[in-house]
DNA sequence: TTGAAAGCGCTAACAA
DNA sequence: TTGTTAGCGCTTTCAA
């Protein structure tokens, strides 16, 4: 490892002071420009970068954003964490990474050691008690992103008006009996999306059934399957695209055919077309929300803790092939 | 945001010196155990947090270690990153993630912007060519999974004996005819993966085929299902899980029975059982490879660049429900 | 347009 | 066992 030229020794090698040096890569603008040419030039030469630590000691800004999420392999998460990595880094920001592996008081701890050291937080799908959220959104600069807490700042990836299209569709295909397949409880969005799926279905005067698919995992949703069913229900609405698959994976091993015995809708848009039939689900603009909380944290336009707001995308329904006419008894 | 009490502040406070506060934290065995106490306590109280990077300019530590891989999208790396963190978090490291996007130039980009900044860089899958990896690890500090380059520090998942014990698997079976489907023609594994295959399948005198799936993608391994079975082959291994789930979705789609048609084995076990029916595929202890990467570059014995060694993982077959006898034609 | 100097918060000799 | 002091590498007034 090549000991590191500190700003002072490229000052000295060109006669300058550390100064003009650190103007070049801060403030060109206050320098003539053939003095910056020359600078960069041989810092580029002998392979100045400049120190971060450094840096933020001197200037208080830490240069990058921490970023949380419960659980780092549900295929929801990687775009919306490349989304978030590629907004910081043309902020000129670096991103810090946790897996909260979906335990509250894990993600609290993360949030506590981890705020000190950047500029901001983004915590995503937060398991954590509102009152919590509330109290650590008050000390710490927080953008929560799927997670409705007031006097936060928040970004939301709402599923209602899409859940509302969802069960149109369905009705409208001739189903009269809907369940709705839940995840993580300590999950806001599953609230949401269980009491749209509820509330609509009674509005459409459907027949609505709930489960809960405890940790949310696709062995969790598969084992639920054949209950599902049983009970009568010819469409279900899942918690997420995981819980679809896994609901699909126990009807291929029981024989019920997808759509044909049962239509199923999952949510996030985070399987593609990778299942078979390919999943009709609930897309999200994931891109934009990372931006907006991104965005949030990196304006620097108050220092301090976020404004109370809430911003809402809305989730579009995409069907594809696994909804249809249920089957006539 | 309250503004975060510094050592010189809580010392004051104390009655003690600065130095005695900082040796409560880092050097305790120091000092008197109610020294301590009452220094904790007091930290407590007013919610001191040791400032990062004040501590890392001081002591030339980062606190950190970098994590470089080439899409955190797929299946194979979350837990590989998971891994990762526990260890880093065990050693009192917090670690950056970093996506290059497939990109050689993207991920070298990385390598050095990040590299200053951390104690130690985990580059896993690298898409560089060998001699740009060779020159960097000459530079940083790195430690390569995943690839295998002579005179770094690397830390390898071999799949070769399990694929041996695949194809006498197949050959045992009465397959005749073997097509491998490759991934990103950049990663070690895969053509590592595929010369296992062919070396194993001229040994057993099986007949093999060789094709690529240019990204490395579900769809694009999908696109090939149609053209691998019309070659004749009876049995596929794929470079990896998602390709394989490719194959699968291809071959339902065309009403390719699997295995009565045609017996698929995967590679990285990321995708467990969620497949139909569920995937055999080669499994590795990619918790172990994350660990001992981590701990080289945590060990501190050595300051400077990782010392030239290789250490292997092999990977081992695990059968489930996608290979069987051949159909007779 | 550039330089001098102080200081960000912490650690680590060296003293006491 | 604790305190004093001098930086770590950078930015940023303030002067020139």
């Amino acid at each position: 490892m090549i000991p590191r030229p500190t700003i002072t020794q490229l000052a000295a090698q060109l006669g300058v002071s550390p100064s003009t040096v650190s103007r070049a890569f801060t403030r060109p603008d206050l320098l003539r420009t053939d003095t910056v040419d020359r600078v960069l030039a041989a810092a580029q030469a002998v392979g100045y970068v400049p120190n971060n630590h450094a840096r933020a000691l001197s200037t208080g800004k830490a240069g990058a954003i921490g970023l949380i999420v419960p659980d780092i392999a549900n295929p929801f998460f990687p775009p919306l964490i490349r989304a978030a990595q590629n907004h910081a880094t043309a902020a000129g920001l670096a991103v810090f990474l946790a897996d909260s592996d979906e335990n509250p008081d894990r993600e609290e701890r993360l949030i506590i050691a981890m705020a000190p050291q950047v500029e901001g937080l983004l915590v995503v799908s937060s398991r954590l008690p509102s009152s919590r959220l509330r109290d650590l959104s008050g000390r710490y600069r927080l953008a929560l992103v799927n997670r409705d807490v007031g006097g936060t700042f928040r970004v939301l990836l709402d599923a209602t008006s899409a859940i509302h299209a969802a069960l149109s569709h369905l009705a409208g295909l001739g189903h009269t009996r809907i369940a709705y397949v839940g995840g993580p409880e300590r999950s806001w969005s599953n609230r949401q999306r269980r009491a749209a799926v509820e509330k609509r279905s009674r509005e459409l005067g459907l027949h609505f059934m709930s489960y809960s698919a405890g940790p949310g995992t696709y062995e969790a949703a598969k084992a639920l399957s054949r209950t599902v069913v049983g009970n009568g229900a010819t469409a279900v609405i899942a918690f997420d695209d995981v819980l679809a698959h896994g609901l699909m994976g126990g009807f291929a091993e029981e024989k019920v055919d997808v759509p044909g015995d049962v239509s199923i809708i999952g949510c996030d848009d985070a399987l593609a077309t990778t299942t078979f039939p390919p999943l009709s689900t609930i897309s999200f603009r994931v891109d934009e929300a990372a931006a907006e909380a991104v965005h949030a944290l990196t304006a620097h336009s108050s220092p301090g803790t976020l404004p109370a707001t809430r911003v809402a995308f809305e989730g579009s329904l995409v069907l594809r092939g696994t909804t249809s006419t249920p089957r006539r008894d």
